[in-house]
DNA sequence: AAGCGGACGGTAAACGACTACCAAGAGCGC
DNA sequence: GCGCTCTTGGTAGTCGTTTACCGTCCGCTT
C-alpha cells in the first residue's frame, strides 16, 4: 500500500511537497507538482484517511443512526440527509440500530471512536445515552423522536396533532368507535400518536393496542381488537409497516376497509394507492426532516456555539377511500 | 477530549499500562487496572479510533455500497450483511450510491481512504472501477450484479433463469403476447432478465421497454407498451419499484391484472399480497445474498489467499392471482 | 554590490494510540 | 548469596499525514 513517502521518493521530493502538491494548500512549482501527480498516479496512491484525520483532527463523515432500514420513512430521511451532506462535501454512513438499544449504543460508540464530524440519530427509546457525544462535543441532531435534555437540535413531526386530526376525520366520516394501534410504550412517536388519538375520543373511549413497529405484531394486535366485545369500526394505525399487518388481519376476517372498518395509517408508502380501496394516510415530510437535520448539523459543526433548536414539521392528512363508507 | 495520556496522568501510571489495562492484552495488576478503569470512566475517555486503527493497520468496519436505499431488495441485503457482521464484531456502514456512478466512485474512494476492512458492493453499472480496491488489497464482494474480472467473490441470483421460468408461467397461463419491462441497458440484472424472457418468447416476439428502476419511468413505459399496435396481454416486470408504476398505469387504463393482463414482477415486497388480485412474484433471496456476501468477505479478510468464488442463489416463483385469468 | 522580500521546499514535530524492548523486583532453588 | 525465571510496568519508536518553522535562492531596488 503506497504511502506518501513512496510518492515522495519516486518524485524525488520531500513528503511535505507531496502533501502540498496534492492538497493545493500552498503554491508548488508547476513542474514539481506535475511530477508528484504522476508519481502518485503510477503508484496508485490513496492518502490514508486515518492518518490524515488524526492529524487534521476532523473528518468529513456524518453518521446517521436510524432505527429501521426497512422502513421507508427512515430511508426517506436518509436520502434527505445524504442529498444535503453530499452537496457540502460530507459523506454519510448509515447505521441501522434496528430498534435495539444495544446496537444503538454500539453504533454511538463507533461514531465516537471514529470521530465523525456529527451524528443524526433517531433514538430508539427511553434509555438512549448521548452523554458520550456531549462530552466529546460531537454535534448531534435528533430526528423523529426527541431526546430528553439539551442534547442538541431536534427535528420532529407534529405527530400528536396529526393523530388527533386523523381521529377527528374518522369520526366525521361517521365511524362511532375508533381504535388505535400504536408502537411500543416509551417510544415517543408511539406515545404521541396514542395521546393525540385519546385526546379526541376521550379517555373513557380509548380502545388501543401496542405492538412493535412491525407487520406481524400489528396483525395479531388488530385481531385482538376485532375480537373485543365491542370492537372498533375504525382504526388509526401508527405506521405503514403496521398497516400491512392490519390489512392482512382485515382480509383474513373478510372485512373491507372503508365500508366495514375505517382505516387511517401514518406514512404515505408508495403502495397505499394501489390497494382497493386506497389507504387514507398521514403523510410525514420524511425527506424534509432529513434535509433540515443535515442543515442544522452542518451549521453546528461550523459554529458550535449556536443554541439548540427544535424544528417541528407538519404532517398532512391525505384522504383516500379507506376512511369513507 | 480526553486522551490516553490524560487517563495515565490521572491514574498515576504510564500510557502503556492504560492501554494494556483497557485492552486486556497483557496482565496488569488488578489494583492498577481498577485505578485505570476508574480514571477512564471519570474522564469519559473513548479511545481515538483513528489513532488506534492507524497504529493497528486495521479497522473493524465493513462498507456496504448499495445502489438504492429505498429499494427493499437492497435493504434486505443490508440486513443480511449486518446480522452476520455484527456477530463477528464488525460494524457495517451503509453507503447509498443511488445508481449514480459518481457517487459510487466517491464512496469507493472514501472506503479506500478510511481503510475499511472490506467492501460489499452492488455495482451500478458498466464503468464501476474497483482497481483501487484491488491495488490496496481491500477484500471485495460483489452482490446482485457481477463485476468484470477477478475482482473478488460474487453473490448473484440466477435471475435469467428465473425470468425464463416466469415467462413460461405466463405462457402456460394462456397469455399469448408477453411483454417485458426491464431496467437500463448495461445493468446486468436488467439485461439478464430481458435475456431470460427473450429466450422463451423467441427473438421475433420480443416486446420490451427499458426504464430506470423507478416507479415513474416504469409507468410511462408501461403506457407506451399498452399503446402498441399489438399490445401485450401479459407483462414481466423487473423489480417491485417498477411494478408500482405498472400497476398505476393499468389502473389509469381501467385494466385489471390477471383477467385483462397477466403480471409477474420480481421481488416479493410486503404489499404484494395486499392488492387485488395479489401479485405473482419472483422472490429473490435478498437476505441470504447479504449473509453469504458477509461470510465470504469475512473469510477473505482472514485469509486473503482464497480463490475468488461465485455463488449463485436461486430465485423462487410465487404464484398468486395476477398471472391467472 | 548590498540589502530586501517573496516564493519555494525541506526538516522535524506533532496527532493518539499500540507494542517491542528493557529494567526492576519478587520468588525460589541451590 | 547468586543466578534464574516470571511478572509487571515504563521508555520510546511507530503508523502516515499535515504544517510550523526555517533556510535557500532568485530577482529587484537603491
Amino acid at each position: 500500500m503506497a504511502t506518501i513517502s513512496d510518492v515522495a521518493a519516486r518524485a524525488g521530493v520531500s513528503t511535505a511537497t507531496v502533501s502540498r502538491a496534492l492538497n493545493g494548500k500552498s503554491t508548488v512549482d508547476p513542474t514539481l507538482a506535475a511530477r508528484v501527480q504522476e508519481a502518485a498516479a503510477e503508484l496508485g496512491y490513496h492518502p490514508n484517511g486515518l492518518a490524515r484525520n488524526l492529524r487534521r483532527q476532523e473528518t468529513a463523515v456524518l453518521a446517521l443512526i436510524i432505527s429501521d432500514v426497512e422502513n421507508p420513512f427512515f430511508t426517506a430521511i436518509a436520502r434527505g440527509v445524504e442529498d444535503l451532506a453530499q452537496r457540502s462535501g460530507y459523506s454519510v454512513v448509515l447505521c441501522n440500530s434496528d430498534e435495539n438499544e444495544d446496537k444503538e449504543r454500539r453504533y454511538i460508540e463507533v461514531a465516537l471512536q471514529e470521530r465523525v464530524a456529527g451524528v443524526v440519530l433517531s433514538p430508539t427509546g427511553r434509555s438512549t445515552n448521548v452523554e458520550g457525544l456531549r462530552r466529546q462535543g460531537t454535534p448531534l441532531v435528533a430526528v423523529d423522536r426527541p431526546l430528553p435534555a439539551d442534547a442538541g437540535d431536534q427535528v420532529l413531526v407534529d405527530t400528536r396533532h396529526a393523530a388527533a386530526e386523523a381521529t377527528r376525520h374518522l369520526l366525521a366520516g361517521g365511524y362511532r368507535r375508533v381504535g388505535c394501534l400504536t408502537g411500543p410504550a416509551g417510544v415517543r412517536t408511539a406515545d404521541d400518536r396514542l395521546a393525540g388519538y385519546a385526546g379526541v375520543v376521550g379517555e373513557a373511549n380509548v380502545l388501543s393496542r401496542r405492538a412493535e413497529y412491525r407487520a406481524e405484531g400489528a396483525r395479531l394486535a388488530a385481531l385482538e381488537l376485532l375480537d373485543e366485545p365491542s370492537p372498533p369500526d375504525a382504526l388509526l394505525v401508527a405506521n405503514s409497516t403496521m398497516a400491512i399487518g392490519v390489512l392482512e388481519a382485515l382480509s383474513s376476517r373478510g372485512l373491507r376497509s372503508g365500508r366495514d372498518i375505517g382505516i387511517v395509517s401514518f406514512d404515505d408508502a408508495p403502495w397505499t394507492t394501489l390497494i382497493d380501496p386506497p389507504l387514507t394516510v398521514v403523510a410525514q415530510p420524511a425527506y424534509e426532516v432529513g434535509r433540515v437535520a443535515a442543515q442544522l448539523l452542518l451549521a453546528r459543526i461550523t459554529d458550535s456555539t449556536r443554541d439548540a433548536t427544535t424544528t417541528t414539521l407538519e404532517a398532512r392528512l391525505i384522504e383516500r377511500k379507506s376512511s369513507r363508507r
